[in-house]
DNA sequence: GATTAAGAAATTGTATACAAGATGTATCCG
DNA sequence: CGGATACATCTTGTATACAATTTCTTAATC
């Protein structure tokens, strides 16, 4: 049945879900045209009913779109949707910032998190950046996502943030392999990192206005790297699910 | 199959879950303990398939948690989680109406959103309320509330609102009910219709911050309703969803 | 009497069969 | 030659059958 021993060998419902989105993401799916689903069981080596669970939780995620006469369609984004995305995630993560300076954290978790930044502060000072560095940075910065969810100590807002985050190009790392290309993504970083030490002094400070604005302000940076990837043919095919952007928006 | 003429004969999947969902709210389901699908099928008339998509949109929703060794129960809410849900709501609301000010709408959108907020005005300023007036300001109040968000022109944006309005207690409407038994009722239905007049303005001179932070304002009187009614027996009751809320949280 | 183990019942996860509607094609008529 | 209609195929939505795991009960042992 269920059976989610270590890692792998999980149901077959959640194998079906994280198959589809990698297909959704690397763009094998048209946006806009139905998923046959006997051809996607014949794809992923599974039976319908799971797949079709996989179906209903991708659409509830975003990602894929009810056709009226029935079925489901990878879903389309402007390149609006996908600024204003980044911008909920920013809002939504000041908000936790917020929740986290206003009600304050215990000291062990706050030392997490400078520990956390203490981590990325090393890797962006290396003068030169490889690709190594880059590959490091972004399981860390994403531990500095999650720890500052959790500080704010909410599960209905723990799960927004997920929800809004599970769109790949509104997650927190979502341009960083993007980025890497681009010549000005030193100065972006640096910039990111200087965000990082800031919302960990607010929050100490139980500072609110100031740490939301700074996460806020934080998520902007990911929208500036959208743009410059964009107009940037190299970087724009790392873009995550830059198979779902649609011109004309 | 499908056929969604009228209102009336939906899919079966959609009926599981408007049924299920009503019996969750109504406190029929206790919070905690899994919800058995063969005896929620005898319940409600239909087979384990329609039921189960049910299941798994109403855990993406949030009103379902998974139990590890498999199935669904119904989720407990603590007074923190309903207080930081309506939070989020204002927060994101705020954000729709930063974006309505910040990027301008039409003077017809506008005068639609005017019009609602003067039938709301109608309403309230009636000298006595009767139940009858809360009964029109209830869907009105909504209106107003769906109207904002569509100025906002953003899928992403609208589908995140619509995600955290879906918890009954977070929703725009949510304590209007419980609020009717309330002796400050009066008072703050006025200053709601205050706000409803002032975001209105703000989006009409295009300020965008003091848009913002008026719409976050008015999410907290929901807060303070809440407060009011969880301490008055008989408001209590009418709280929707009164029954998923846990005490001690 | 409490605890553990074994077995039985129940419950979920998955696969498949079936039915109703949608889509596309070919043919017939104007 | 264009358009509409009827038909065939395909697709989804639903129901049910099956298998494996979980959970409850019962009994035996310490």
């Amino acid at each position: 049945m269920a059976g989610e021993r270590d890692e792998k060998s999980q149901s077959q419902s959640v194998k079906a879900q994280l198959a589809l989105r990698e297909l959704i993401l690397e763009g094998a799916l048209a946006p806009g045209e139905r998923i046959a689903e006997l051809a996607m069981v014949d794809r992923l080596g599974l039976s319908r009913t799971p797949l079709r669970a996989a179906l209903i939780r991708l659409e509830q995620e975003g990602l894929l779109e009810e056709i009226p006469s029935g079925g489901y369609a990878v879903r389309a984004f402007s390149e609006a949707d996908i600024f204003n995305s980044i911008e909920i995630r920013g809002t939504l993560e000041g908000l936790a910032a917020r929740f986290a300076a206003e009600r304050g954290v215990s000291t062990t978790r706050l030392a997490e998190l400078k520990e956390c930044v203490a981590a990325l502060e090393e890797i962006v000072e290396a003068p030169d950046m490889s690709a190594e560095d880059f590959a490091r940075y972004v399981p860390m910065n994403e531990r500095f996502h999650a720890l500052l969810v959790e500080l704010a100590d909410s599960a209905p807002l723990t799960r927004e943030i997920e929800r809004a985050t599970s769109l790949p190009f509104a997650s927190p790392s979502g341009f960083v392999e993007a980025q890497a290309a681009l010549p000005e993504s030193r100065r972006i970083l640096l910039i990111a990192q200087e965000h990082h030490r800031l919302v960990v002094d607010a929050i100490q400070n139980r500072e609110g206005a100031r740490a939301e604005a700074i996460m806020r302000e934080h998520a902007r940076l990911a929208h500036r790297n959208l743009q410059l990837a964009l107009r940037n043919g190299a970087s724009a095919a790392k873009v995550p699910g830059a198979a779902l952007i649609r011109r004309r928006g």
